[in-house]
Parts: structure tokens; C-alpha cells; sequence
RNA sequence: AGGACCAUAGCUCAGUUGGUUAGAGCGCUACCUUGACAUGGUAGAGGUCGCCAGUUCGAAUCUGGCUGGUCCUACCA
């Protein structure tokens, strides 16, 4: 093995062997353990929040493969409807040709092209996280059979009245053409104007005003409103308006939803182009004038002068039209909120058109029960009001979708318009009894991507037909997801699955936070300050990755303040860390907490910890070359200790696995590893192994419990760092006679409690704080560190005499002393150097020259601390109540510090004396 | 507008049902190329737990209020 460890040689190699040889698929088991993956969008590239994401399935994946579950990581990508046929329409679009050059048939055509093409690179990166998925499952939303779930899912719940049409505004994005659902607008605050127009009264000199954010819909102006209650209206309810550029009367009406504190109190109603008047249209059966085109223009509805123009130009046209006519009270500066698509970024026109609805509140209320009762369960908690708060007030679901990429809606219309609902055209046709010749023609639209994401727990293992899949691994046992799709996806996946399997999609859902960089802020391109998880892996230098953040800005003026702040905060670029690093890190960042910072220098210090592992691994093979593993042996105290211990974090370790919190299982394993194994365990071993003289059974012993602790560490770090453990295991194993292809499918530790050895950890600390404090006096009175020393302990008991028998080996290695002496009680010492190791008394004689002061100045310190520290006790024990209420053995303990504290009080006053002698 | 979450060392974060001398990593200081590792070792410095009240024998932890920050939902023209 290398002298430092290098990931690079490792990971593909033994990624590659692993898939080859099928160790991802579940194998046998009695129970069974399932998490569906979130599909990615089959055009998306890997970013953090997907490394953070698989990190944790594959820990969560692999420690349940080795518990022995049949363990299913259902793998794939959705197909993402408008992002990509967006992008393969931009790419024909540079050959200069539009997807209705093509048509629709040979358009679909180029998209599965480019996805046989290019879609699997995010599959390929996933790869290289080191995912345990079972790619011989993998499966995409568009598939033969996910599309068949898609079209009897429809059908059903048409059929059962739950899928209907309807005519109502809908989120309309004037650039893809299409209706989108609520959840796919982001209401941003942006800078605008708020114009206020006056309305001549018909049949009077009177004008009332409206202000308006959105001057050119005027021109569909149906209503005038006002609160019934506002007595400065109360006149005019009833009245008429002479729309102005219209030549339209339309009435003022009374309506509470009218606030009468905001601006004049009076609002203009457009029923085609806001959701609030829609219903006020509603409710006071208004028309409806429709003023737009597809594509946000003015359409012939408007007076001749304004059509045909673009929204914006319709608005600046009308305001100067009104001004022209002197209706143009003011124009204020505004904030407001403005919606656009998530997907295109233009602003979205609530527009009236035909769609496909799912009737959410009746699938809501099973689904709300499903988390009341506990049948699924959010983690942290408190997801749970999230997800309440949006079920019971959730608003049906939008499903159609103008594209031509997606599942085709399964409906049909008859030259009278007349729907029917069936898989196939043949269906329909003899369910209905329909002629050949009589017409039918397939809806146009698709579905939204989501609907068929709904279905990925059981549409991917088979349903609805009743595979043993299906019954093995439905309700999957997780689910691993940001909170940020909760209601896009989560929520509706509950709702499906409890219609349409009657039963949950998944026990649990496990909801993580977000991945940001170091500052907090979002990773996005446009700010250019995301970090692509594979070059943290494999490095890379300065110049690609400024291009990279760079290439492809919208403003280049951006450009140059990326650059800047790329090359300030990455001279060198940056080093590959190595996959196993960039897990631990995210495992070590997997609180609760809602937002993730993602910090470089965590992550070099993970990097360190695989090479102090790799070292530690080093330092254990080179010693055991030849081992006999049925050789006689004997544990001494280091190594019962050592494997006390171990029992112990191999409890806490599954503990933090199984409630999520993989902070504390990086952690208990970073410190176990780094500060007992290596700091203590492998300096205690050296005694042992390099005197010629040591008993052979205890040298035996040694190693053993060298190879054992090691073999168990790396079966526990396995599922959080699967490569590293692996390479060093099958060098490990074997001299333990431990037969077995790969870690992967090895067992995976339990703790053993008889080994839980109290008196051992006990005996270890002791020596460990003796070792401590020799350091101690060595390091401040600057004795150099090859110095060997005469040891003296004072205020001991029969115990220590006989534990420092024990460990003069450990003690004259580890401390650098050449003799140990136990002072009789009262006995008189020479001037010597102290530190306190628990109440005992660690000297050291004065050799040479030493710095009194500084020496006294350092023991005052130490008795102040002592002083107070007796002081805050004392009080404690001398208050009544204390002592009175609190419970027994909580006073009991503070009596035995206060002892204590009394004990090292004295010791100390005492060295203070003797080094006053000296001055 | 409603709701959620957060505030602990210079930085990034832990801190179970109230009882520790409030912890870790990075950074910092001093010393050290000792036969696993300088991606290392040893020893240190560093915190009034955002602020104010309250409950309690006892509060980083529980309650209320305030300040600062983040986010979600809804939306007023």
C-alpha cells in the first residue's frame, strides 16, 4: 500500500467491479428494504444537492444491505417535459429548423434520439458517488410500461370522476405555450409602477380612480368595484363607467373583497386576466373579455390602435392614450409581486383556456389521515404541518400540458367535440361502439411530468400488473427528498398511491436540507458559484473551472464578477478530494438543519481523515504480516479497552444511521478512529510489539485486536465511505481468515456487550491522563521532547501503585520516562515541576535552570480555577434546596467533585510553596 | 398577512427527557522530520450560549417578549 492514499486508483476500479459482478441487485432476505430514487431529470447533470442526496440513500442502502435485508435502490430519470423539449428545440433551432418544421411524430422522434444520445449523463456521474443502485432496474417515466401505468391511472380516475375538463384562467407561460400548475410560478417582488386612471361616471361630470399595476388590461375591463361599506362610493354602486378608448358602459358593483384602505378604494376588474376578479366575475356574473393572444399580444377583442401589440407595448400605448385624454392621475413608483415560469423566467398571463384537472381535495383527504395516523412519517417532524397546511388547503391540479414531449393525454373528440377516454383509440371505439369511419381524434396535450412522477413507487416495479416486486417492495421504506418538492412531488405521490394501491407509497420521508455555498447562498449558474461535485472529486484547476462558471452567461458583465470571485476564492482551483472524502462531508453537514453550507476546509480535513485511516491500516498490516489468527493469545488492558470501546460506537453508530443522523455517525466514527484508535490504541500496541521481551500470547493479542478493531471500523465506515474501506478490508480480512468477495455484502457489526469492560476503560483513562499531564509539565516548562524524565506521583492510592506497574511500559513509551516513583504520604519531595492527573499528583524533579515565575504564575492560574470552581460547588451544597430537591444521586455527585476539588487544592497550594522556596 | 426555522469559539457546526469544567473540525500559538501518517505528532489559547423577563434548588436546553437572519404559503388592485 501507497504512503499516502491516492482515491483515484480505487474508485472506478472497484465502482466497476461491484456493478459487474451485480452486488446492487437485492439479494435474499427476509425483510426487505426499499428507497425509490427521486428521479432526476433525464436533462440535468449532477449537482450537490443530488450528491448530498444519494449520500445519504446509498449510507442508508448499504447498512441495510449488510443487516441482511433484501435491498432494492430503485434507479431512474424522468423525462421532464417542457426542459426538454426545450432543449432539443434549441438545438434544432440552431440547425434553423423548428419543431413544426418537423411535426409532431418526427420531433418525438429527435427527442428519444437525443436521449439515447446524451440522457444518461447524470446516471454515469451517479456512478461515481458510488451509488448502490440496481441499474439492472433502472427505468425512465417515458418507458413502454411506466407509459401504460400513466394512461390506466387516467382512465381510472376519469372514470371515477375524480379527472375532468374544464374552462377556467390557468397559469399561461407566453413563451413555451402552455398552461403550468401554481407550483411551477415563482412570485419574485420586482420594481414597478402603479398608474392611476381615471373612470368617467356615464351621465355625470364625476370620474372616479383605479389604480392599476397593469394599465393595458383596461381594455378588459368588465366592472368598476367597490366596498360596500366605503361610504365615499356608496352613491355609486349602481352606477356606470364610461370605459374610456373602449366606448364599453360597464357597471360598479359592491364587493368586500375591495379594500378600502388601499389606494382609492376603487378597483378595476378584469375577469380574463386576474385570478381574484375571475371570481369576483363569478360571483357578480360578469363578461369575460379575453384581450390576449397565445403569446401575450393584444388580440382583436382591443380597439383597432392597440392590436396586434406586445403586452408591454399595449401598456405604454394605453397609459399615453389615457394621458392624451387627461385620465392619467399619477403614476407612482410600486413594488409588486410578479409571477413567472420556473421553467422560461417571462412573466405568466392568467388566461382562459381548456384543461385537464385532478380533483385534489377528494384524493387529499386519505392522504392527510395517512400522515395523521402515523402511517407515514416525516423526518425531522415538523415537516408534517408543512405538508398539512398545503394538503388541506390544496386547489385542483392542472395536468395538461401544450407540448408535444410527455404522455399524450388518452382522450379523444368526435367532430361534435364529444370526449371519450379510453388507452387506445381501439378501445374507445368498441367500448362506445364506434365505426371506423366514424372520426376521432386524440387530444393534443400531454401530461405534466409530475402525474407520471406520482406513480414512481409502483408504476416502476411493475403495476398494475401484481408483480412479486411489487409486493415485496411497496410501501418502499423511505422516502429521501428535499423539502423544497414536498408538494410537488411527495404529496401527490401519497395521494396516488393511497387511491390507486390503497395503500402508502412509503413509510417515512426522510426531508434534508439544502445544499449552499460556503456564504449560505443558493447554488446557481447565474450567480456562478456552484460547485460541481465531480471536481471536487477529481480536482480541477483554475483556468477550466473560470470557464466553466463562466461560459454561457446571459450578461458578460456578470461574467467578469464570477471570474473575480472564482479566482479569490480558488487561486489553485481546487485539489480532488476523492469520493469518499465529499460523503463524509456531506454526512458530517446531515443535520437538521434546513440549509447546508458546504465548507472546502471540512472537506480537506475528510480528505485527511482517509489518509489517517489508510495509515492507520499501513502501520496494522505491516506489523501482522504472518499473522496466525489460531495462534494462542492473550488481551491485555489496551486491547479490552480498545474493543470496550468499540462495542460501544458500534451501538451509537446504527442508532445515528437509523434516526437520520449521519452528523453523529461520521462523528462518533471520525473520533473513535482518530482519537482512540490511532492517538491511543496504535502508540499503546508499539510497546507491546517492539520488546523483544513481551510475552508471545500478549504480543498475539495485539494483533489481533489490532487486525479485529480495524476489520470492524471498516464495516462500519462502509456505508458511509464505500470505496476506501473496501480496498483496505481485502487486505485486512484475509489475515483475520475472514473469506468473503467484498465489504459490500459482508455482516454488519453488532456490538457484543460482554465485552463492554468498565474496569478496563477505567484503568485506560487513568493512564491516559497520567501520560496527559507528564506531556503537560514537558510542553510548558519547554523540556525538550527526546528528554527522558524521572517520574514521581503523589497522593495515590494501593490501586495506582499497582496500575503503574502495569503500564510501566506504556508510560516510559508514551511519556518519555525513565523512572517511576510512588512519594510516600508526607514524604518530602525535592522541587519538582506538577500537573494534576484526577486528584493524583504528576512530578517531575527540576533539572537545569527553570523559569520560577512563569511556574508560579501558571499554578496561581490553576488554583484560581480550583478556588472558583470550589466556591460555585460549595455554594450549591450549601443551599438547602439543593440539597433538599434535587435528586439524590445528582447531590452525591457534586459532593464527591467538591472532594476532589478540596484534594487538588491542597496539592497545588502545596507545589505553590515549594517553588516560593525557590525564588 | 399567516406560518416555520435559525442565532453556541474567528469560521462551519454538534449539544438526547433541564444537573459537563459547554464540545468537534478548520483556523490560530508554541514545540517536534520518534521506525503508519507533516494530508502528521504534542501541548495550548479562544465562548456572559443574540437580548430581556419568567418558571425552577438549578436554564445553552422550558415559557413569554424583543432584535437580527433565512425560508415557505397566500396576496391588495
Amino acid at each position: 500500500m501507497d504512503k499516502t492514499f491516492s482515491p483515484a486508483d480505487i474508485e472506478t476500479r472497484w465502482y466497476e467491479e461491484w456493478e459487474a459482478k451485480n452486488y446492487f441487485a437485492p439479494g435474499a432476505g427476509e425483510e426487505s428494504y426499499c428507497i425509490p430514487i427521486p428521479p432526476p431529470n433525464v436533462t440535468g447533470t449532477l449537482h450537490m444537492g443530488h450528491g448530498f442526496q444519494q449520500a445519504i440513500m446509498d449510507a442508508l442502502i448499504r447498512y441495510n444491505r449488510m443487516k441482511g435485508r433484501s435491498t432494492l435502490w430503485q434507479v431512474g430519470t424522468d423525462h421532464a417535459g417542457i426542459a426538454t423539449q426545450m432543449l432539443v428545440e434549441r438545438q434544432l433551432e440552431a440547425k434553423g429548423v423548428s419543431r413544426h418544421d418537423l411535426g409532431r411524430d418526427q420531433f418525438i422522434d429527435k427527442v428519444w434520439e437525443w436521449k439515447e444520445e446524451s440522457g444518461g449523463s447524470i446516471t454515469q456521474q451517479l456512478r461515481r458517488l458510488g451509488a448502490s443502485v440496481d441499474w439492472s432496474r433502472e427505468r425512465f417515466t417515458m418507458d413502454p410500461e411506466l407509459s401504460e401505468a400513466v394512461k390506466e391511472v387516467f382512465v381510472r380516475l376519469y372514470d371515477e370522476g375524480l379527472i375532468y375538463r374544464g374552462q377556467r384562467l390557468v397559469n399561461w407561460d407566453p413563451k413555451i405555450h402552455t398552461a403550468i400548475s401554481d407550483l411551477e410560478v415563482v412570485q419574485e417582488e420586482e420594481a414597478g409602477s402603479l398608474w392611476h386612471l381615471r373612470y368617467p361616471i356615464a351621465g355625470s361630470e364625476e370620474t372616479v380612480t383605479v389604480a392599476t399595476t397593469r394599465p393595458e388590461t383596461m381594455l378588459g375591463d368588465t366592472a368598476v368595484a367597490v366596498n360596500p361599506a366605503d361610504e365615499r362610493y356608496a352613491h355609486l354602486i349602481g352606477k356606470t363607467i364610461l370605459l374610456p378608448l373602449t366606448n364599453r358602459e360597464i357597471p360598479i358593483i359592491a364587493d368586500d373583497y375591495v379594500d378600502a384602505e388601499f389606494g382609492s378604494g376603487c378597483v378595476k376588474i378584469t375577469p380574463a386576466h386576474d385570478f381574484n376578479d375571475y371570481a369576483m366575475g363569478e360571483r357578480h356574473q360578469l363578461p369575460v373579455i379575453n384581450i390576449l393572444t397565445a403569446d401575450a399580444h393584444l388580440n382583436d377583442d382591443v380597439p383597432e390602435p392597440f392590436r396586434g401589440m406586445d403586452r408591454y407595448e399595449g401598456r405604454q400605448a394605453v397609459v399615453e392614450a389615457m394621458d392624451a385624454l387627461g385620465l392619467l392621475e399619477k403614476v407612482e413608483d410600486h413594488r409588486l409581486k410578479v409571477p413567472r415560469g420556473d421553467r422560461s423566467g417571462v412573466v405568466i398571463e392568467p388566461w382562459l383556456t381548456l384543461q385537464w384537472y385532478v380533483d385534489a381535495k377528494k384524493l387529499a383527504g386519505p392522504a392527510i389521515e395517512a400522515v395523521e395516523s402515523g402511517a407515514i412519517e416525516f423526518v425531522p417532524k415538523q415537516w408534517e404541518n408543512t405538508y398539512f397546511a398545503w394538503m388541506r388547503d390544496i386547489q385542483d391540479w392542472c395536468i395538461s400540458r401544450q407540448l408535444w414531449w410527455g404522455h399524450r393525454i388518452p382522450a379523444w373528440y368526435d367532430t361534435e367535440g364529444n370526449v371519450y377516454v379510453g388507452k387506445d383509440e381501439a378501445a374507445i371505439r368498441s367500448k362506445h361502439g364506434l365505426p371506423d369511419k366514424f372520426a376521432l381524434t386524440q387530444d393534443d396535450d400531454v401530461l405534466d411530468t409530475w402525474f407520471s412522477s406520482a406513480l414512481w413507487t409502483f408504476s416502476t416495479l411493475g403495476w398494475p400488473e401484481e408483480t412479486e416486486e411489487l409486493a415485496k417492495f411497496h410501501p418502499a421504506s423511505v422516502l429521501v427528498t428535499g423539502f423544497d418538492i414536498i408538494f410537488f412531488w411527495v404529496a401527490r405521490m401519497i395521494m396516488m398511491s393511497l387511491h390507486l394501491k390503497r395503500e402508502v407509497p412509503f413509510k417515512q420521508v426522510y426531508v434534508h436540507g439544502l445544499v449552499r455555498d460556503g456564504e449560505g447562498q443558493k447554488m446557481s449558474k447565474s450567480k456562478g458559484n456552484v460547485l460541481d461535485p465531480i471536481d471536487l472529486i477529481d480536482g480541477i484547476d483554475l483556468e477550466t473551472l473560470v470557464n466553466k462558471r463562466t461560459s454561457s452567461m446571459m450578461q458578460p458583465q456578470q461574467a467578469a464578477k464570477i471570474e473575480k470571485a472564482t479566482r479569490k476564492q480558488f487561486p489553485d482551483g481546487i485539489p480532488g478530494y476523492g469520493t469518499d472524502a465529499l460523503r463524509y462531508t456531506f454526512y458530517s453537514l446531515a443535520s437538521t438543519g434546513r440549509d447546508i453550507k458546504f465548507d472546502l476546509g471540512r472537506m480537506e480535513g475528510f480528505r485527511n481523515f482517509c489518509n489517517k485511516l489508510w495509515n492507520a491500516a499501513r502501520y496494522v498490516l505491516m506489523n501482522t504480516e504472518g499473522f496466525d489468527p489460531a495462534a494462542p493469545s492473550q488481551r491485555s488492558e489496551a486491547d479490552e479497552w480498545i474493543l470496550s470501546r468499540l462495542q460501544t460506537k458500534m451501538t451509537e453508530t446504527a442508532s445515528s444511521i437509523e434516526q437520520y443522523r449521519f452528523d453523529h455517525a461520521a462523528q462518533t466514527l471520525y473520533d473513535f478512529v482518530w482519537n482512540e484508535y490511532c492517538d491511543w490504541y496504535l502508540e499503546l500496541s508499539k510497546p507491546v510489539l517492539w520488546d523483544d521481551t513481551s510475552p508471545n500470547e500478549l504480543r498475539q493479542g495485539t494483533l489481533r485486536t489490532l487486525l479485529e478493531v480495524l476489520e470492524t471500523i471498516l464495516r462500519l465506515m462502509h456505508p458511509l465511505m464505500p470505496f476506501i474501506t473496501e480496498e483496505i478490508w481485502q487486505n485486512v480480512a484475509p489475515r483475520l481468515g475472514i473469506s468473503g468477495d467484498t465489504i459490500m455484502l459482508a455482516q454488519w457489526p453488532e456490538a457484543d456487550h460482554k465485552l463492554i469492560n468498565n474496569e478496563a476503560e477505567a484503568e485506560m483513562e487513568w493512564l491516559k491522563s497520567v501520560i496527559v499531564a507528564v506531556r503537560t509539565i514537558r510542553s510548558e516548562s519547554n523540556i525538550p521532547p527526546a528528554e527522558e524524565l524521572a517520574l514521581i506521583l503523589g497522593n495515590t492510592v494501593a490501586a495506582d501503585t499497582a496500575r503503574v506497574a502495569r503500564h510501566t511500559q506504556a508510560l516510559a513509551k508514551l511519556a518519555k520516562v525513565a523512572s517511576i516513583t510512588i512519594a510516600e504520604s508526607g514524604e518530602e519531595q525535592p522541587p519538582t515541576l506538577s500537573a494534576l492527573a484526577g486528584t493524583i499528583e504528576v512530578m517531575v524533579p527540576i533539572a537545569g535552570v527553570i523559569d520560577v515565575d512563569k511556574e508560579l504564575a501558571r499554578l496561581a492560574k490553576e488554583l484560581d480555577r480550583l478556588t472558583a470552581e470550589r466556591g460555585r460547588l460549595a455554594g450549591k451544597l450549601s443551599n438547602d434546596n439543593f440539597v433538599a430537591r434535587a435528586p439524590a444521586d445528582v447531590v452525591d455527585k457534586e459532593r464527591a467533585k467538591l472532594a476532589d476539588i478540596e484534594t487538588s487544592i491542597s496539592s497545588v497550594t502545596g507545589q505553590k510553596s515549594k517553588m516560593e522556596e525557590l525564588r
